[in-house]
DNA sequence: TTAGGGTTAG
């Protein structure tokens, strides 16, 4: 190995500004300089620049880039200032190139303003002073200015190359953008680049376009375990865990070895598909990074979104770093499983550790109130929140809180409330104000809230069925058929209840309206011999479906075999009798299964956790842990 | 001799 020395170079003076000091002098400062330099000194270095600049002299371009190099190593901010006062003392312009390095540096202390200063003053600029500005807005999500640079640089004559590709994609905030950079990108070959490829891999998962991602991938000849991270993580995020972790396994078979950012993804996978067992499996091969945080806070959040909150709390315990979304996965984790007053307590404990809340913490602590109807906590948190943390109330804020006031009977609080919203409600905070209609039975409020919903979001099969059910619920079967009507006449299929069970690491579905599972037959069975057990201990099924027909499961289909009992009878015949039987579903529960899941846990002494769109439900010795409130 | 891609919470 070379050693630092050796790459010393001796080097006539560039400048001489006073004369007072011989030539050997000057050489010798130079060279006493860029020795130390090299060797990372940088108190020593920083003095011998003094001396430098008190003799009116300046060293080579790489001497200063190996110097600005240490204080990024060393986060040396002020001493990276003194560099950059030094190279521009007595009107002095630095090569192109160092400005270049200044102004990533500045990048990389976030002081965007000096970086515009810099690249401001240049007299040239090159295509890697366009892409370090590019980059540096990209990183800020300062999306809509690095789209700008990148216009500026081309009417600057200065052409894009792979590296501005790959930063600026990053930026692009619609798919037209990623459409036009890709013909760009295209044309001027450059597709074949590995950074290109993942990062419009990236990109196109992001929008929600995992078909496009797929495609480029698919063209790839060769690539690195990034672009499989892209791939993997881009459908992870876009609800397609189920080709994640099918490309996770082409991705082993290719010869590539799992690391952290793969691992999250493969969890978050996992996640999304409430896999338990897979996820385990997944944590078998973590232990290697057992110190990782980003994986230590999808593993919480693994086992939080699977319903197992014993390894979510003992995951959380043994880690030795712990930040703002470690907690808050763990605040709203407990509260999405019941546990309101565990995640309020929790949240005491973060205020007395060094993190401090934020936006999406304080969503979690209100979402806990508003699970547990803990209207005085929720309005304490939600009016000190500004106070305390610096925090706006934002929409998912006032949705927690109109969702508290309105299940406990206080619509006109909650109204009172979304009218004073300091942002504009949306289709979503309409729709929670009219879950609470349906609650209270409020007719009229809920036609109000629903025709907001609709004016929203039109194509929501969910508002539709939530009105119908409560003009059944008076008995307005004229208003039901209207709203039939009006959706068959726009089209709008209500979305088939389904449920997911996993059995073996295998997942297995039940649809409403679908005979495709194999053991469908025998399950059928399994679950009437259940029902007639159940009514033995006082289960009376609900003959009146349309009542309880709650945001979606097909009116025609008897309550009998909604897809959770299914799933539920088939995990009575599959599951070992110690397992905890974990159903995911797309819709949210209806009374009828609440109280059958309930009776089931007890006569079968099992523990089931069923976990809708919203909460999680876990059900033993005849109680659920929602305390019937949900 | 400077610039680029992938991972976590609502």
């Amino acid at each position: 190995m070379k050693s630092v020395t050796s790459k010393i170079k001796l080097f006539r003076p560039v400048l001489t500004l006073r004369c007072s000091y011989s030539s050997t002098d000057q050489t010798l400062l130079l060279n006493e300089f860029t020795r130390l330099c090299y060797q990372r000194d940088l108190p020593k270095a920083m003095k011998a620049m003094d001396s430098l600049q008190s003799h009116g002299l300046w060293a080579d371009s790489a001497t200063y880039s190996e110097l600005i190099k240490c204080c990024l190593s060393h986060r040396a901010v002020h001493e990276g200032n003194l560099i950059c006062r030094h190279l521009y003392f007595n009107g002095h312009q630095p090569m192109m190139f160092l400005v270049n390095v200044l102004i990533n540096m500045y990048v990389k202390f976030n002081l965007l303003y000096d970086v515009h200063q810099l690249f401001d003053q240049m007299p040239q600029r090159n295509v890697i002073s366009w892409t370090t500005m590019i980059s540096a807005y990209s990183k800020c999500k300062l999306h809509q200015k690095a789209l700008e640079l990148l216009v500026l640089m081309l009417r600057d004559g200065v052409r894009p190359n792979v590296y501005t590709y790959s930063s600026v994609l990053r930026a692009c905030n619609g798919l037209s953008d990623v459409r036009m950079l890709h013909c760009g990108i295209i044309k001027e070959g450059l597709e074949s680049d590995v950074y290109v490829r993942s990062a419009l891999i990236d990109v196109f998962a992001k929008l929600g376009e995992p078909g496009d991602a797929l495609s480029v991938f698919d063209e790839m000849v060769t690539g690195d375990a990034i672009v499989w991270n892209s791939i993997i993580g881009g459908f992870a995020q876009n609800s397609r865990s189920d080709v994640a972790l099918e490309l996770f396994k082409r991705m082993k078979r290719a010869g590539f070895i799992a690391e952290q950012a793969t691992l999250t993804s493969v969890l978050r996978a996992c996640t999304g598909l409430a896999l338990l067992e897979l996820g385990m499996q997944a944590h078998v091969h973590i232990v290697k990074y057992d110190q990782d945080l980003i994986l230590n806070n999808a593993l919480v959040d693994m086992y939080c979104k699977c319903g197992s909150l014993d390894d979510a709390r003992r995951v959380f315990n043994q880690m030795k770093e712990r930040d703002v979304i470690t907690w808050s996965t763990m605040i709203s984790g407990l509260a999405q499983n019941g546990y309101s007053q565990e995640a309020l307590k929790l949240f005491e404990c973060m205020k007395s550790s060094a993190t401090k809340p934020n936006y999406i913490t304080i969503v979690g602590v209100l979402f806990a109130c508003s699970h547990a109807g803990l209207l005085e906590d929720g309005w304490y948190y939600f009016r000190s929140m500004k106070k305390l943390y610096g925090i706006n109330p934002g929409r998912e804020h006032y949705g927690c809180m109109i969702d508290l006031l309105g299940k406990a009977g206080k619509l006109d609080d909650a109204v009172k409330l979304l009218n004073e919203m300091e942002c504009e409600p949306d289709a979503v905070t309409w729709r929670t104000l009219l879950g609470a209609c349906r609650v209270q039975g409020n007719m009229v409020l809920a036609e109000y809230a629903a025709k907001k919903v609709i004016a929203l979001d039109p194509e929501d099969a969910g508002t539709y069925t939530v009105l119908s059910n409560i003009y059944a619920n008076s008995q307005k079967w004229n208003s039901v058929e209207k709203i039939r009507t009006r959706m068959r006449d726009r089209g709008i299929k209500k979305e088939p209840g389904c449920s997911w069970i996993e059995v073996n690491k295998q997942i297995h579905a039940f649809i409403i309206g679908d005979e495709s599972h194999p053991q469908i037959v025998e399950v059928r069975k399994k679950l009437n011999q259940l029902i007639h057990r159940l009514i033995g201990i006082g289960y009376v099924p609900e003959t009146n479906f349309v009542l309880q027909d709650l945001e979606g499961e097909q009116m025609e289909d008897s309550l009998r075999h909604h897809s959770e009992k299914l799933a539920l009878a088939f995990g009575l015949m599959t599951l070992p009798s110690e397992k905890v039987i974990r159903i995911r579903k797309n819709l949210r529960i209806c009374g009828d299964c609440h109280v059958f899941c309930k009776l089931a846990s007890k006569l079968e002494n099992r523990s089931i956790v069923i976990r809708d769109p919203i909460r999680y439900h876990h059900f033993q010795d005849g109680k659920c842990s929602c305390g019937d409130y949900w």
